[in-house]
DNA sequence: ATTGACCTTAGAGTTAGCTCTAAGGTTATA
DNA sequence: TATAACCTTAGAGCTAACTCTAAGGTCAAT
């Protein structure tokens, strides 16, 4: 039986986190002290790490929940339930990463027009593409090739 | 003169956004009329066409603040000035990237290694995965082979 | 003169996930 | 017994960039 501290070292999870989450209705501390000091099993300690793991993986809170009930009653879900969840997430992360795929893209070109250099910006070509308007790859392009 | 459903409409900006950049300092009415309507003339619109594009490559707006400080006296700044902003700027991007492609590829094991089929998820891969923490790409690649 | 569509401001609410504070109770050690 | 290091709760604060509301003033058309 952990107290919260322990199980914060345990879990790397802050004291205030692990009662966030417990607030979120994510975890439990299985028993309480009479002075109602949280008391966490090794099944409460599991729990934890699968939060904590799935949060690396960049599952939302509201997905963890989810991804909670499944396990605690597998017998009534089906994988697809949790492909379904895990699917949604690759989506999302899809489409953040083209976004700044796009921004990547973008500065790296504004960074490759400009000299960087110490003479002043009167005709810093970072600047004029910004003030034309969103630089499109072939008009950066030309723009390079000068 | 434009009002400010006018500059609105031709930026795409809402009006309550343009309000807001205004209280963060980044954008201005050149002129106000009796009534205190807000008329923005062509040297604003370009001004927050910059904001707008600078927003679209990613910029916050503590960075279009320095950006924009230099755009209206661009004798006093130098190129490295900007490339020091997007540089900074990049190399945010560039870590966010990272990040997102490790969660990229962690969600991709985990959906091949999943039947993600109609049977319970008693023995769920990706279940089985979060609990045994976070796969590793080794670890993983293991599993798929077998 | 009366709609209705606009405009103004200050300030509150939203999102997600913490992070921290205040005010107080508990426990272990010296 | 005193002190320090824990623990509890409710709730506020943080971040960024909006987004919206309330309460009221203005303007053009009918």
């Amino acid at each position: 039986m952990l107290k919260i501290s322990e199980l914060s070292q345990q879990t790397g999870l802050s004291a205030h986190t692990l009662r966030y989450y417990e607030k979120h209705g994510l975890i439990n501390a299985s028993n309480r002290s009479e002075a109602g000091y949280r008391f966490y099993t090794d099944s409460d300690v599991r729990r934890v790490q699968f939060v904590k793991t799935a949060r690396n993986t960049g599952f939302s809170l509201a997905d963890i929940g989810q991804l909670l009930s499944i396990r605690v009653d597998k017998r009534s879900h089906s994988c697809q339930d949790v492909t379904d969840i895990t699917q949604k997430k690759l989506l999302e992360v899809n489409a953040k990463l083209a976004e700044l795929q796009s921004m990547q893209q973008t500065l790296e070109l504004l960074l490759a027009s400009c000299c960087g250099g110490p003479k002043n910006a009167t005709h810093c070509s970072i600047m004029e593409a910004l003030d034309a308007g969103l630089p499109r790859e072939d008009n950066n392009e030309a723009r390079l090739i000068k």
